[in-house]
Formats: C-alpha cells, structure tokens, sequence
DNA sequence: ATTGAGGTATACCGACCGGTATGGTTACTA
DNA sequence: TAGTAACCATACCGGTCGGTATACCTCAAT
C-alpha cells in the first residue's frame, strides 16, 4: 500500500462513512486526499474495489477494538468477559460510529449481491457470529450457538437503535439483558 | 392525491426500497409509472419530498400490518399479544422487507438531518417504541419502558441479522428472549 | 361556454458521474 | 545509467443527475 494509496483510503472511509457511499464521488474523494484520479485508479482499479476495500479495513478496525476490550488482561470470568462486547459496542459508537454500522448501511446502498463489498459485509458478520459463539462456549453456555445468535441479536438492534436516536440507553439496556441470558444458560 | 400521483408514489416505494435511494432517478420512476416528469414534479415537487412520501406510505403500510397481526380477535392474554410482534415481523420480513428496514436504510443514505425524511425516520421508530410500551403496560410489566426499549432493541437486531442472511432464524431466536423477558417481568 | 386542473410530449439546463488518455516529474534500483 | 514504479497535471469521454420551460390536450365543474 503506497503513501498515496493509503491517504485515499483513509479519505474514502470518512467520506463513505459519513455521507453514504454513492452520495461520495471519486472526484471528491482524489482531490481531498491530495492525490490525482489517475493515481486512485491505478491503486484500485474501482470504486466498487475502493469500496470493497474500505469496508475491510473498517472490519479490521473494528476487530481489533473488540478484541482489545474483550481480552484485556486480568481475572476475568469469561461470563464477564462476555458482557465486555457491549462495553467496546458503546465506545465504538461513541468514537467511531455515530452513524451506525458501516457494514448495515453498505448493504442498504449495495443491493447488488454480486457486488464486491458484499462479501465483506457477510464475512464482518460471520465473523462476529463465530467469535460470540467461541466466547459462548467458554462462559461455559449449554447452547452456544443459540446464546452467540441471542447476543449478535442483541447487538445489532443496540446499534440501529441508538444510531437512529430513538433509545439513548440501548446498548446499556442490551447488556442488562444479555446478563440475564447469560446467568440463565 | 392524483391517479397519476398514486401510480409515481407506487412505482417510487418499490424502486426505492429495492435499489436504494440515491441509485434510482427520478427520469426512471416517472417513465416507469407512464407520467412524465412534469407531472411528477407538479405532484410532488422535488424527489426530497417523494421520499419522505414514500417513506410515509411505507410507514402506514408497516403499521397497519403490525395492528392487524396483534389485535387479532380471539381470547389472547395481554402477554401473548406482545409476542405477536414477532410473528407479524416474521411475515413482514417474508411478505415486504427482504432488503431489511426501508428506515434504517434511508437513513444510512440520508446523513443531512434536516432532509424531510428524516423526520418520517424518527416518527416511525418512535411510534413503535410507544407502541410497544402500551402493550407491556397492558402485559402488566414493572417497567413497561424498559420492557418496551428491550424489546425494540431485539425487533430491530432480529430485521437486520435476519436480511443480512448470516442468522436465518433470528426472529424466532428473539421472540424466545421476548419471551423470557416478559416473564421474567 | 369558459375556465382550470391534470395530464401529455419534447426539449433543454448546468452540473456531476465513473472512467480514460496523454504527458511529464521524481526517486529508487538493477 | 537505464529502467521502472509512483506520482503529478490537465483534458477529455459518454452518460446521467435533479429540475425547468414550452406547448398542447382532455374533461369535469361553474
């Protein structure tokens, strides 16, 4: 990845992220990131690779964030450290995600299943499935995969709800009841 | 509201819902419903206000189903009642809204909060809200507006897991904590 | 009988879209 | 020292965008 390369990509995350994706063109996104559209083409071919590619990187971000609260050291139950998703669920919004989830609002602009960034879109979320459910089966859950399901579940509905601003406490609302899910499994 | 009228907000709400909002011209929708854009000017007057419209309609349509499923005749405790939320969410997922919420959606392609639709965005999830809590309220809940905020939150993971196809199940998965919840309250 | 509302058809506007072409500059490297 | 990768700047392509203008038609209500 070129210095140029990166500035774009950098560029074209905030832009996508914050004025939707087909409202940003690539026009806007050269000139800002300093960079001649000659050159983004030829680091990325497309837009539709450019947007695949920034919802990759969005995914690793995201990753690293969750896998950073949730694994932090110290004595931890892992039923506890269960609970710690919604913690990094509520600084992520807080930080980075004022407008909701990337990969959600992707998909809503992407109805083209064929499209590039869609695959992304399904991995971001297969992975956090899986993730939900190894943590689940550490905790200790008899059904893990149900627990993991409950929880992506809970999740994703925090997320739209406190983005679209109707439920300021949701995400804190969430984990009251993924507590009880947890205690009950 | 003009036949014509009636035939552009139709065509509008299924292009619009299917193909995302930016991605679809106003040339199209009034080619589509046999009106030229003059007339679909002289109606509506900008394509802002035929999405708020559409989002309107959408709205209505959403609402009446919900009603419909839940204040069913027949002798339905107060708690049951709530439950069907799920089962009218499961048919409208399948009848209307494979491409997930049409809100959520708008609202990932409408950041400027000023834009007309998003007042529609924000009555819409607020009236759910209220909803709900009335009938926690009549389910004799505790707490109705947590109840309510809790079960929001699942309403809304359970659309956007389920139409971003990694958790088929996800509406039953909800209605089984819903369940537990009202109990449990 | 006239008027006005609700249409039709066609043409136009400036602006922007994603993408390409040409050509030149710098800097590292084989 | 020759070559190449990574940029720069500018201009261009056909097509589409939301929105407006002009002119004509039909039909029901005053």
């Amino acid at each position: 990845m070129t210095p140029a390369a990166e500035r774009v990509l950098e560029v074209a995350g905030k832009l996508f992220y914050d004025n939707g994706i087909h409202a940003v063109g690539v026009e806007g996104i050269a000139s800002e990131a300093g960079v001649t559209k000659k050159t983004l083409y030829d680091r990325f071919g497309s837009k539709d690779a450019l947007i695949a590619q920034y919802l990759r990187r969005r995914d690793e971000r995201w990753r690293e964030h969750l896998i950073r609260v949730v694994e932090q050291r110290g004595r931890i139950s892992p039923s506890r450290r269960l609970l710690l998703v919604f913690d990094a669920l509520e600084k992520w919004i807080a930080d980075e995600n004022p407008r909701g989830c990337a990969f959600v609002n992707a998909h809503a602009e992407l109805p083209d299943a064929t499209h590039p960034g869609r695959d992304v879109i399904r991995e971001q979320k297969q992975w956090l499935l899986e993730y939900l459910r190894t943590l689940a089966r550490e905790a200790g859950a008899r059904n893990p995969r149900k627990l993991a399901t409950s929880l992506l579940v809970l999740v994703e509905g925090a997320t739209v709800t406190t983005t679209l601003g109707v439920v300021p406490g949701a995400v804190g609302n969430a984990k009251e009841v993924a507590k009880q899910l947890i205690e009950s499994s």
